[in-house]
DNA sequence: CTATATATTTTGACTAGCCAAAGTGTCAAG
DNA sequence: CTTGACACTTTGGCTAGTCAAAATATATAG
């Protein structure tokens, strides 16, 4: 019924990896739909089991206290599983932060080695990176960094398909970890924190052409653009 | 029978972490009695299982090739048993070091530490420890770190109980990363690189007392003293 | 209101690790 | 050469996590 562990390959008093990477899931997937429940069915994709399996462990964390599960409509965090959920995310975006800014890997790699990372940070360990890296509230894909106690830092953030052409914007965040994806935009230039305009935006062709003002310049699919938030001085 | 994992948990490609235990016991054990088998009684106790656990655990291995395992005889790493504990020796160290120097933490805590994070730490990420620290040779305790190929550089060190009274030698390796112990240490200014003298050496009453040059000094009975190893500029 | 498609749940089975306890070698002392 | 003592191995059984496939709801189309 979800114990923590004694530590052997995860730190210890941590629930097992697995656990802690269904609630992580669990929290994204409803972040992409708020206030619905998440169905088996999207949970297994996500994590990559069968159905089944899916199911089972939702039975389980229910037993735990950290969903609330109900059969055949699917189920959701519950506070204290939100709770273990954002300090899983906080780990998991301060180690990101830590190997691109610390140890200088490139931020299309860093998801992928954090996803092991997270689950065998100590407290004390975390506690000196967070230091080291003076507090910082986004990651390097501008993804909020919880608080210790597990506060989330609210930006206002506009979808780069939202902005009129001719828009001068700042890229904020990118919703999508894709090593791919990632390498992409870093080639042209576009990372969180820089300035592009919006050179073009063609509905019909479904394509937006976005300058970045350190040069670089790419074209992007709507399905793509989706996924870029950006910051606006203010007035739309 | 002992295959590479996918990457929940543990980095990606790398034995389980039972498993990688299993090794870097297996290899911390033979060199405290280097040339005779391990029995199972030791590895047990070693890794706090139950004896039928380490039987069973090394049947496995010997299947894996990398343990030769001979029924109630004991058992002993092959060539690549000893190539695997060593990449695993060389990821804790490693993380040891880049703990102490890197974060900040004191050298008591960071043998813990290190055993949840030696599983998790992908290849990528080690070599980029490694630039960062500089390419070190020994770890907080004065351990030799294999190189990447797994090669270990020898040192002539000199076990503190055979330095007659008055010597005057570098510490250089603790063998014992109790925490209580290496505190105690740090706290009289002992530390692998410190000079030290041996201002009293007493076999009736069993006891050593050292000066260090940074002004701490202690007096340890024999069973701790075993325990240092220290560097002398040459003669006996 | 039925029939079918789809999502979900159940069931039975498997692996890695672990334990307790019963069984079996081995060796030294008598 | 026999007898313990002790170390080791075997056996049966447990949990966490997984899958495949069968059973069951639910929703939607007709």
């Amino acid at each position: 019924m979800a114990k923590r562990t004694k530590g052997e390959g995860d730190a210890p008093g941590r629930l097992s990896s697995t656990v802690e990477n269904y609630l992580k899931c669990l929290y994204e997937e409803q972040q992409k739909c708020p206030g619905e429940l998440v169905g088996m069915g999207r949970i297994a994709t996500a994590m990559q089991v069968s159905p089944g399996t899916a199911t089972a462990m939702m039975k389980m964390l229910g037993n735990s206290g950290f969903v609330d599960y109900e059969p055949r409509g699917g189920s959701h965090l519950t506070k204290e599983g939100q709770e273990e959920a954002l300090q899983i995310l906080r780990r998991h975006r301060l180690v990101e932060l830590f190997l691109v800014r610390i140890l200088g890997l490139d931020w299309s790699e860093v998801h992928t080695e954090a996803d092991s990372l997270e689950h065998a940070i100590s407290d004390k360990v975390l506690a000196r990176i967070d230091e080291l890296l003076g507090f910082p509230t986004v990651d390097p894909h501008g993804d909020p960094i919880p608080s210790p106690s597990g506060r989330i830092e609210h930006r206002v953030l506009t979808n780069l398909t939202d902005c009129r052409q001719g828009a001068r914007v700042r890229l904020a965040r990118v919703m999508d970890e894709t090593a791919a994806f990632l390498q992409l935009l870093g080639q042209h230039g576009l990372q969180p924190g820089e300035w592009v305009t919006v050179s073009e935006s063609n509905e019909i062709a479904d394509a937006i052409t976005l300058v970045s003002d350190n040069g670089g310049s790419v074209t992007l699919g709507t399905s793509a653009a989706t996924k870029l938030l950006v910051e606006r001085d203010d007035e739309a």
